[in-house]
DNA sequence: GTAATTCCTACTAAATTAGTAGTAAAATAG
DNA sequence: CTATTTTACTACTAATTTAGTAGGAATTAC
């Protein structure tokens, strides 16, 4: 039940764009990469998956990086770590689709119930707590 | 963040042991091997973790396996899952000993605070719940 | 046009998790 | 007392996931 270091590796990446966004100005990986002691190329990784939550401005070639599109207060560390992980739940079947025999299974609503505790803790949680 | 398959047959383990429970008979592994379709060798495995945490009476050879010692209604889900999984702290600087810089760490509440709360909801409830 | 940057594809390595195999030791039924 | 059933112990192997690297194409500011 850890969380991944891809999944803490997204919160840092998060937390330096949210430490600059009051300033507007776009942050490249290379900057974050030697703030946060993580290779650039490991940091590139992370970022598809935090892309495709949208939590971004792009702005590709010289000066260029990446700004939050929202503010550090509404970006919740759910959204974060969810995005990093692809899911947040500790089991498959709880997923949409997920186990056919889910209504018949006994220990499904223990998972199903951990799952939504887990995600409601975190997303009570807001980005700007962490900057 | 997936609950491992170790700490889900060893919850079935559990059930089937809980069960039987009132009969005062002993359960072996090869009839709970039967019963959920798990092979008795991995069974064997999971036993070594669980029997760390006490819960049951052993009578070897024939006629023999286990009883748990307490009621069903006495024994946290919480218990069991961190006598199989070995810890449920989703980042290892929670644990004692833990990270030298957590006072100074951003985070650390953040994971402190998840920990928390998957072993606060997984110790309210308990086997019973689930026979 | 050059340097800095994101974007894209493909690998490799390391670690963890899952599962198997064989045998020794204990206990009981018969 | 012996055959059988069961736990206990030790050592592997296989599969999957996670972590991390490599190289180059496209884009943009200056």
């Amino acid at each position: 039940m850890k969380i991944s270091t891809k999944g803490r590796y997204a919160l840092s990446i998060m937390i330096q764009l949210g430490r600059v966004y009051s300033e507007g100005e776009y942050l490249s990986l290379t900057e974050i990469s030697e703030r946060e002691h993580i290779s650039l190329k490991y940091l590139e990784k992370i970022m598809i998956s935090l892309k495709k939550a949208d939590f971004f401005l792009v702005q590709k070639g010289k000066e260029g990086g990446y700004l939050l599109k929202k503010d550090p207060s509404e970006i919740s560390i759910g959204s974060i770590i969810r995005a990093a992980e692809e899911e947040l739940d500790v089991v498959d079947c709880v997923k949409s689709g997920g186990c056919p025999k889910k209504n018949q299974c006994g220990t499904y609503p223990l998972w199903k119930g951990l799952s939504e505790e887990i995600n409601l803790y975190l997303d009570s949680k807001f980005l700007k707590e962490y900057l």
